[in-house]
RNA sequence: GCUGCUGUAGCUCAGCUGGUAGAGCGCGUCCUUGGUAAGGACGAGGUCAAGGGUUCAAGUCCCUUCAGCAGCUCCA
């Protein structure tokens, strides 16, 4: 006898072995027909799976209404598309399929190379098996039967993961539908029928394991949903974040440029990108000021034995520009770091605890050799402008620096209206050995961050083992691009190594009379200048502030004959402090605004006989429009207020959320 | 770095199975002098990413390099 209770609260009792799909056919035929899957006490099973025969458990349903069906349905679709890929090519291999955030991909190892030119063909034929609405059907055998018939399936990633992977499970699960076989945990819907709409996104090589010593695999990127409307919707969601991304709007409002004879991932900054920039780091400065830092400068490089001693070196000389070789031996490294510079001033002089903590800042630009493949826009460079800071404190001033670190960076991210990130803690991975110093100190200076961030409420704070730096742990805020791509931006670093006596041996002199060993913060609230600038441009879909605004205001006069008044109203907003043109073409009022706001200008100020007789403007707002009319001197003080409180008025809304990691382990196999 | 795709005017793109390059926007000149999202006419502008090859003939086919895009791997 099983007790099950639904969510409305109901109970019913079985005497028989029965179904999820069982029990809604006894609810009507409506519900029987539109279960795709069943939730039974937090697991969720297939509609199929025989529910327990005894005890009290609980049962819901899932129908296309619910999430978690959304997901059940498209690995289903991902089983359609291996299905679809193998009837069409010979000597398929397949690897994982799982779900991810938005779709699923399928990974495949085939002779054939796949490309977008095949995707029809293989949409035909998905679509076909969607159509025949096969059954999915489960296959539950043990370990060593699933092994005989992967080989006989001749699967032979399929028979490495049984033995790797899945080395500890005695039972596996396979589902077919008709021809096609896959070991597979599920779950899935009853039959193929119920997959909406589907559509072919991308081709890409995926490593197999994630692995890049292993074979390359042929990943399918698809997405799917219940409706042809969801999917349409979802496409013309990825067609507008296509037109934010910041390399589009970069080039069309001018902001930054790539050139290849210059180099990749070498920014130029374009005037109007100088200004968003220029205005940043003026904000930061600010901050800096209150906050007590000290600001320095240092050259773009050092000598190879500095960053010998530090470490950065050996680490990295993959990813660094090779040394400039001068004679007799001489070497100098473009600087990948700031911090190596900004210890030499530490130990320019010696320091007492008195003078702690030391806070050095510098817009310093660093350079770091990164793979062809991994250049993005902005967002992932070779020569970048980090807004750094290296704080040396005595061991009872970590916490409360540590702390403030943070909440700069909050405060920094909170007054652009940036909302939307996640805060990720770095820490050592215990089995890699990439790290440098004692295993006491990196527990030492993890252990003071997890409580110094417990106390602070950050956003989707999570641990991540192994994404530390390698002279300490870190709090990174990250955050998704227009696409969903995530990136570190602001960081801040605890680092008990670069003072050790291994490193550089920091010392300062302590009340004992006695030295003692500082302990060093590394921090940057943006980030990098570069990457920063590149995600404000798609926060704000290029559309920024007026305190960012490259041109803040522009005249627009109505006719030529109003030319010398709205020259003299240009020269006064300049003289006022704003970014001010004016446009004087013989054209059509409603063309210049056409323009000006398609530039998203914030401010319009409309110039005509009428404004000219009164001495007035008519002041034409880029989100409310027409304001009307208003002294010259009223509508500067307006503007300038609205500057000075570095007002966000309106923020584009996000068009995909985050990519959720998901290595396709968790899922499915 | 790896796999796949792409590279034509300042920008966005068209150019069929090889036969000496086209549109829209932008830009320039002229006409129009206007009142809150596109006035009109004319014109300039291209070593078709670079280099090599096949061919009577290459933007188009092949190879190499460079750059970009998507993803993977990496990321102090």
């Amino acid at each position: 006898m099983v007790k099950i209770k639904l969510p409305d609260g109901s109970v019913r009792e079985y005497a028989r072995h029965v179904r999820p799909i069982d029990v809604a056919a006894e609810i009507g035929p409506g519900l029987a027909k539109a279960t795709l899957a069943a939730v039974v006490d937090d697991t969720t099973v297939d509609s199929v799976t025989p529910l327990p025969s005894d005890g009290e458990h609980t049962l819901r349903l899932l129908t296309k209404k619910d999430p978690e069906a959304l997901a059940i349905m498209r690995h289903s679709c991902a089983h359609v598309m291996a299905r679809a890929v193998m009837r069409l090519y010979d000597g398929v291999q397949l690897a994982f399929g799982p779900t991810i955030e938005n779709g699923f991909y399928y990974d495949f190892d085939l002779p054939h190379k796949l490309s977008e030119a095949d995707f029809p063909a293989i949409e035909a034929e998905m679509a076909k098996i969607v159509k025949e609405d096969e059954p999915f059907e489960r296959i539950d055998v043990p370990r060593g039967e699933a092994m005989a018939m992967c080989r006989e399936l001749k699967q032979t990633l399929k028979v490495e993961h049984i033995e790797t992977g899945l080395a500890e499970e005695q039972r596996l699960s396979f589902y077919r539908q008709g021809e096609f076989l896959d070991l597979c945990r599920g779950r899935h819907i009853p039959s193929a029928g119920a997959i909406g709409a589907f559509k072919l996104l991308s081709v890409a090589g995926a490593y197999w394991k994630g692995d890049s010593t292993r074979q390359q695999l042929q990943r399918l990127y698809a997405t799917a949903f219940f409706s042809k409307q969801e999917l349409e919707a979802r496409l013309v969601h990825l067609e507008e974040a296509k037109r934010r991304d910041h390399r589009v709007l970069g080039k069309q409002l001018e902001l930054f440029t790539i050139n290849p004879l210059v180099g990749s991932g070498l920014i130029l900054w374009l005037p109007k990108g100088a200004i968003i920039r220029g205005e940043l780091e003026k904000f930061v400065r600010e901050e800096l000021l209150k906050r007590g830092y000290e600001t320095v400068y240092t050259p773009n490089i050092g000598r190879v034995e500095l960053y010998q001693i530090s470490g950065h070196f050996p680490y990295y000389s993959d990813s660094q520009f090779k040394p400039i070789e001068m004679e007799e031996g001489e070497r100098y490294l473009l600087k990948p770091m700031n911090c190596p510079h900004h210890i030499m001033i530490y130990k320019a002089k010696p320091r007492s605890y008195r003078d702690l903590p030391v806070r050095l800042a510098e817009f310093g630009t660093v350079y770091r050799y990164e793979q062809s493949g991994e250049l993005n826009g902005m967002t992932r460079v070779r020569g970048f402008t980090q807004d750094d800071a290296h704080i040396f404190c005595t061991e009872e001033q970590v916490a409360g620096e540590f702390r403030s670190c943070i909440e700069m960076t909050r405060t920094v991210l909170q007054a652009l209206g940036m909302n939307q990130y996640r805060v990720r803690l770095g820490f050592r991975d215990p089995n890699s050995d990439k790290y440098v110093g004692s295993a006491e100190a990196w527990d030492r200076a993890e252990n003071a961050i997890v409580k110094v961030c417990e106390g602070l409420d950050l956003p989707g704070m999570s641990i991540e083992r192994g994404d530390a730096a390698f002279y300490g742990p870190k709090v990174d805020f990250v955050v998704a691009d227009c696409i969903g791509r995530e990136w570190q931006l602001g960081t801040v670093q605890l680092d008990y190594n670069l003072p050790s006596a291994e490193r550089f041996a920091l010392e300062y002199i302590g009340s004992d009379n006695t030295p003692h060993r500082p302990v060093m913060i590394h921090r940057a609230p943006f980030g990098s200048m570069e990457r920063f600038v590149g995600v404000l441009i798609e926060h704000f879909a290029g559309v920024f502030p007026l305190w960012l605004a490259p041109e803040q205001v522009r005249v627009l006069v109505v006719s030529q004959k109003f030319e010398d008044y709205a020259r003299d109203l240009e020269r006064k907003l300049l003289a006022a402090g704003l970014r001010a043109t004016g446009d004087y073409r013989p054209e059509k009022i409603g063309a210049k605004i056409r323009d000006a706001q398609l530039q998203h200008i914030p401010y319009m100020l409309v110039v005509g006989g009428r404004e000219a007789e009164n001495g007035e403007v008519a002041v034409r707002d880029r989100i409310d429009g027409d304001l009307g009319a208003m002294k010259i001197d009223a509508a500067i003080e307006r503007l300038l207020t609205e500057v000075r409180e570095k007002k966000i008025r309106q923020v584009a809304a996000p068009t995909v959320a985050a990519a959720i990691t998901d290595d396709g382990k968790a899922n499915e196999y």
